[in-house]
DNA sequence: TTTATATGTTAAAGTGGTTTAGCGCAAAAC
DNA sequence: GTTTTGCGCTAAACCACTTTAACATATAAA
C-alpha cells in the first residue's frame, strides 16, 4: 500500500490535483468553503501527509532554514556541548519549527562540506553562529540565500545581524566589578578579532576603566580561546599578577574554566578574587559558586533570529541589523573588594 | 543560470543522464574507466552537485536519519541544555556524516509533530534517545523504518538496541562507593520505569548492598526527574537523613545539582557527603568537586549508534542488541568514610 | 447590453533525479 | 557454430508535487 499523494486527495474529493494544492498551500485564489472542506476531509480519512522532497523540488524551496555553527576544534564534531550553541539552537529550533519551518544543522571547521549538503537540499536561508575565517563569507554570499549572523560584524550589505550590544554590555559590566571597590580587574577572554564580538567587549572593558580613572594594564588582560580549558590554564598566569582582585570573564565557559584553576591553586571565590562571566548559560549556576554574570537570554536570542528569518522569507521588511538586550545576574562569583594582608 | 543538472552533465559528457547516474552512485554496471573519467571532468567543470530533493523523490530514501531526543518540560524546545543529549548528537551527527548520510533532528514532547515532519521527509531509518510514553512506540513501529533505540527497555522485536549494561555499572559504582567505607548510600535519581534504564541501575545499586551486608533503606531512596533542579531539591532531602554519607546519582547533571544543593546547606564534598555521578558529561570536571563518575563515552556511543543505523541501511548483518563499555572516573567529590562526631 | 474583473477550477508541462526494460556487441559456454 | 551471458550504455516512464496558462461562470462597471 503506497503512500498517499495528492493524486489520491484530488480523486476522493473529485477536483483536481491543483485545487488540492491551494487549499493544502492556503493560496490566494481560495478555493470554495464546500471544496475547501470536502479536500480537508479526504485529507483527514486518507491521512495524507505533503511529500517534502517532491515539494521541493517542484518549487525550488524547501521549507528548511540551514544553521551553521562551528565543529569542534580537531574532530570535526558539532560544537553543541557548549551550551552557548546548543541553548541558542533550541531556541532556534522551536521558533523555526513553530512557523512551519525545519532546522537543517551543519558544522563548519576545517572543512566547508557540510554547506554543501546543506545546498544540495536547497535550504530557504542560512543563520550563522560564531565567526569564521574570512573566507567563509565569500562562499557563503555565492550560495545567494537570505544570510542572517549571529555575534558578527562582518561588514558587508550581504548580510542580515542580530547581537548585544557588546561594548555597553562589558561596560556594564565592568562597571558593576568597579562599583564593588575592585581597581584591578582582569579581562579573560577568548581571541580577539576585528570582526567579532570579544574586540567590542574589549572596548567596553577599557571604557569602564578608563571613566573610573583606573590604569589599563595590558598584563591584565589574557586572551586564549573561548573555552573551559582555557578558563583553568588563565587562572595560574592571573594569580602571577597577585594585584588583581576580579576578573571579567567574557564567556561563562571561561569563567567556568577560571573558577576551577583557582580552586586547584587553593583561592577562595569571591573572597580572593571575584569573577564575572559573559552569556549566562545553564553551567553558570551549576558552578561553584554560581556565577554573576551578563546574561544574553540565550534561547529568546536564539527566537529572534528564528523569527528575523522567516520574515526574510516571507518578504516582510527586516531591520539589517538587530539588537537584543542583556542583564545583570547576580550571584555569587563577586563580592565587594577587600583589603588583603599583602596589599596593606 | 540555473543550477547544473544530470542533464549537462551528459551533454557535456555525451553520455546519457542514466551512465552520469550510473557514475555518480557508483552502481554495479560500472562505465568503462573512460567513460568515468569523462564524466567526473564535466562534473568537476560545470560543479555539479546532485540535488537532493529530486534524488529523494525519485528513490524514495533520502540518506537523512531522524533522531528523536525529548523536548524540555513545557516549552517543546529540544532539550539540547541536557549535555548527555547535546554531546551523542554530535557523536552521532559526525559518525553519520562520515558515511554520507545527514542527521534530522526532531523533539518529542507533548505532541509528535516532530515525527510526522520527520516523515514528510523520508527519512530512512530512526535513532531514538531516552524513553517515552508508551504510545509513541507504536508510532514509531507505523512507520515500518529501521529503528534503533538508546538507553531503552522496550521489548519489541521491531526495534534495535544500544545501551551500557546499566545494572553492571550502577554495581560497580555502589561497589566503589562501599569499597571506601560507606554504608549509608543513598541513590538520587529520576523517576524509576519498568522499560527505562534507570530501573536495571536500581537494580545494580541494591545487588551492591545486599552483597556487602548493608542494609536497604526505602528512606535512602530518592526519586524524582532527570535535571539539576532536583539533585538541588534532593540535597535537603538527604541531610535530612542524616546517617547518609555518600550518594550514587544516576544522572551528573543530577549529580551536580546535589553538590549546588548541599553546598548551600553548608556542607562540604567530600568531607561531608560523597557524591558519584553517572555519565561523565562535560559538566561532570566543571562543578567543585569535580565528580567522581561512571563514563559512558557519550559521543563514541552516538557515533556506534550512526554506524549500526548505517549498517541497517546497507543492510549488513547488524545484532538487534549492542552494548557499550562504561568506566570509572576517579576525581574529587568520593572520600574515603570518616566516623563523623554525631556517629560517635 | 456590453465589457471588464474577479473567482473557482483545470489540464498540461515542468522539477531533477532514479527505475525499468532493453539494445547492441563481444566473450564465454555448449 | 550457435547459444548464452555479461558489459556498457540508452530511452522512456515515473516520483509527487508546483507552475503556467487558460477556461468557464458570476459579478461589477461602463
Amino acid at each position: 500500500m503506497a503512500r498517499t499523494t495528492i493524486k489520491d486527495i484530488a480523486e476522493a474529493s473529485g477536483v483536481s490535483q491543483m485545487t488540492v494544492s491551494n487549499v493544502i498551500n492556503d493560496r490566494k485564489s481560495k478555493a470554495s468553503a464546500a471544496t475547501i472542506e470536502k479536500i480537508n476531509q479526504a485529507i483527514k480519512n486518507l491521512n495524507y501527509r505533503p511529500n517534502m522532497s517532491a515539494r521541493s523540488l517542484a518549487s525550488s524551496a524547501s521549507k528548511m532554514v540551514g544553521v551553521v555553527i562551528p565543529f569542534t576544534e580537531n574532530q570535526n564534531q558539532l560544537l553543541l556541548d557548549n551550551p552557548f550553541y546548543a541553548e541558542m539552537i533550541s531556541g532556534i529550533e522551536s521558533a523555526l519549527r513553530e512557523q512551519g519551518y525545519y532546522m537543517m544543522l551543519a558544522g563548519v571547521g576545517e572543512s566547508n562540506v557540510a554547506l554543501d549538503v546543506i545546498s544540495h537540499w536547497n535550504v530557504d536561508g542560512l543563520i550563522v553562529l560564531g565567526i569564521y575565517p574570512e573566507g567563509l563569507y565569500d562562499l557563503l554570499k555565492t550560495m545567494k540565500l537570505p544570510t542572517l549572523l549571529i555575534d558578527s560584524y562582518i561588514e558587508d550589505d550581504h548580510f542580515y545581524h542580530l547581537r548585544v550590544d557588546d561594548d555597553a554590555a562589558a561596560f556594564e559590566a565592568t562597571n558593576y566589578l568597579i562599583a564593588q571597590g575592585h581597581k584591578n580587574i582582569a579581562l579573560v577572554t577568548g581571541a580577539i578579532r576585528e570582526d567579532g564580538v570579544i574586540k567590542r567587549r574589549l572596548a567596553g572593558y577599557n571604557r569602564a576603566l578608563k571613566q573610573a580613572n583606573l590604569v589599563q594594564n595590558p598584563d591584565y588582560i589574557f586572551e586564549g580561546s573561548v573555552g573551559f580549558a582555557w578558563g583553568q590554564k588563565a587562572a595560574d598566569k592571573l594569580i602571577a599578577q597577585n594585584k588583581i582582585t576580579a576578573a571579567f570573564c567574557t564567556a561563562d565557559l571561561i569563567a567556568a574554566g577560571l573558577l576551577a584553576g583557582l580552586h586547584k591553586n587553593g583561592k577562595q571565590i569571591p573572597q580572593d578574587i571575584s569573577v564575572m562571566g559573559f552569556d549566562n548559560i545553564s553551567i553558570s549556576q551549576m558552578v561553584y559558586p554560581a556565577l554573576t554574570t551578563m546574561d544574553q537570554e540565550i534561547v529568546g536570542k536564539g527566537r529572534i533570529a528564528a523569527n528575523l528569518m522567516t520574515s526574510l522569507l516571507t518578504k516582510k521588511q527586516v531591520e539589517r541589523e538587530v539588537e537584543t538586550k542583556v542583564k545583570i545576574i547576580i550571584r555569587d562569583s563577586v563580592s565587594k573588594f577587600k583589603m588583603r594582608r599583602d596589599d596593606v
